[in-house]
DNA sequence: CATACTGTTCGTAAATTTGCGAACAAAGAT
DNA sequence: ATCTTTGTTCGCAAATTTACGAACAGTATG
């Protein structure tokens, strides 16, 4: 009878990661501000077919798994990749996916 | 006032990968199966502090997700990767996560 | 100061996810 | 024929996710 193992710390931040892109949304804008530079919460709401607080919602929470941050720039916010977590991302998953 | 435009089929498909991997337990196996050839449900069984049929239902979101397949080699299931979609997820992230 | 603009937060509802143990099904072994 | 092994399915509960509109907060503008 073996100790049971668990997942790692590496498992668990793809899995993360995974997760906060785990909706076609989040995947559109992730795609839209690493292909360009920034862009506003507004520019977002108006190309998606959304109401602006479940926007608003999607763009939490890529803040909170640190795929994007916001800067205030009123009296608008700007949105822009987090390029450290990002480049952690890619990181990761090129190693778990093997590309 | 423009037509609202709406997330593409990639992204939906990367959408549904990504959320396929959005759970420690999943990663862990995928990596178990794209690393090596296959394995059996006991074998992560054994390793994963979870319960069977927990582990069950987790393998069969990656089995609905196409990310894996199973095959009857009675009395045991042999789990492996399902290589055609493995490699769609790997060049649907490669582009979409520029590596 | 009142108004408009931008975006977040709140309250709510419905759907989905995660997890477990018990019951079940299929196939081999005794 | 019964028992064992392997893994799925069922039933349930708790937590999380998704979505919306209304209300709110902060900052500019008239």
């Amino acid at each position: 009878m073996s100790v049971k193992l668990v997942t790692t710390d590496k498992q668990k931040r793809i899995a993360r990661y995974a997760k906060a892109m785990g909706h076609p949304v989040r995947v559109y804008v992730l795609e839209l501000l690493s292909n360009q530079s920034c862009c506003y919460s507004g520019d977002l709401s108006d190309e998606l077919p959304i109401a602006k607080s479940t926007l608003s919602q999607h763009l939490k929470e890529l803040k909170e798994a640190g795929l994007i941050q916001g800067e205030i720039e009123s009296p608008r916010i700007k949105y822009c990749i987090n390029k450290e977590n990002w480049k952690e991302a890619q990181l990761l998953f090129k190693q778990f996916m093997g590309i």
